[in-house]
DNA sequence: GTGCGATGTATCGGTCCGATACATCGCGGT
DNA sequence: ACCGCGATGTATCGGACCGATACATCGCAC
């Protein structure tokens, strides 16, 4: 899953790794609360042994002019090979189990700009599924199984449910407006009018592989 | 967060480990998906390791007649010490930043029956400042750098924003159900009169260390 | 001039997951 | 009468990710 992010958003623009971080904290922030470093630099480490990635030390432009003196360890920064973005195209559209679970759906939702609609909707619907099965099971908890439960546990419960249900509703809607070819639009939070029509996007076709 | 929850189960029944996972998996169905047994059966080696719990292998009861011929791997069987007792009031009272996030706090409330109220309230106070804080970030986010971000994941921001919203109200009525002295009530599902009036949390004073 | 928070790179131990393997039991289909 | 097959049941292995920790530099406020 962080190599797929990690790709992704190298494909913005070269980063370092502190850079890096901050990224997709903000990308992912609905999702999970910080990458930690213990799992990012060695998964830079890795793509970098792959191959997707090129890691080159930031030296002071000019020249090399006084390397000793307080060795200045600069900043690292990683930039994406053209196999990378091969990489992350396979990686985005090959769906499986793991990608209908929270993280993974999270992840890959966050880079849907560069996924085609296809992938898309098999995605949205894919998570709606698992969403519904969850769903199901909390449903015969409350139900039949309810009287082995204590009353926090049964509330729990509720909750999960509830939450549930909301999303099947969130993701129905997302599906309705792929299935007509529109952006994602804000629902109507009250004041009329969307947000921004700019960048939506890309209107049917084509999505990745757009040229260095 | 596994050893906390095995423990808990534990002292209402000794359990085999697939039993214990199905208790696990309903208990916290709201929370995550399923235990793995690679987690599971690690920690069951741990806990006995420290003397938290003894498992028993169930043989046929009657006598080791046929021993040999198939040797039949009995189940075993995991029951909690008085040290593992113990051990669960220590770590279902002690409240650390691990507490409030989702997992951690998902199992902490699940077994809020066996927590008294002052640590209930810190609880669900530290959750709420937590998901509060979460909140503020999101809402940055589609503020200010808002046009830094596509569609997509401004939706999923957007999405994520309303399910803490939501979260932080849910919490509030508990605090105000845990302040009052109330057992959590369900807000109102349309049909009047609560689901049932036994089974409601210890009433105010004591909780753990009922006798065996 | 000095402390201190933000920036920045990196490792280590530990928790948990997903895949896999293997064995038994009861039941329905043929 | 037999066979398969899904549920029950125990267990390991490699890998992903986290939390704590360490260490170094930079800019700026006091």
């Amino acid at each position: 899953m962080l190599e797929l992010a990690i790709l992704g958003l190298l494909q913005e623009a070269p980063m370092h790794g502190y850079e890096l971080r901050k990224e997709l904290t903000a990308k992912l922030g609905a999702i999970r609360a910080a990458i930690s470093y213990g799992s990012l630099y060695p998964t830079l480490r890795r793509l970098q042994a792959a191959g997707w990635i090129t890691e080159a030390a930031e030296t002071s432009a000019t020249a090399e002019e006084v390397p000793a003196l307080t060795s200045r360890r600069g900043r690292v920064v990683y930039t994406i090979t053209a196999e990378g973005k091969e990489r992350f195209a396979q990686l985005i559209a090959q769906t499986g189990p793991e990608t209908y679970g929270d993280t993974g759906f999270g992840v890959h939702f966050a880079f849907f700009s560069r996924t085609d609609r296809a992938t898309r909707l098999r995605i949205l619907e894919g998570r709606r599924r698992t969403i519904e099965e969850r769903r199901e099971g909390l449903r015969d908890m409350l139900g039949r199984a309810a009287e082995r439960l204590d009353a926090y546990t049964l509330e729990l419960q509720r909750h999960g449910l509830e939450a549930c249900e909301r999303e099947v509703r969130w993701l129905e809607e997302l599906i309705a407006n792929e299935r007509s070819g529109r952006a994602p639009t804000v629902p109507d939070d009250g004041t009329a009018g969307g947000r921004r029509e700019d960048n939506s996007p890309p209107p049917p076709g084509e999505s990745r592989n757009e040229r260095p």
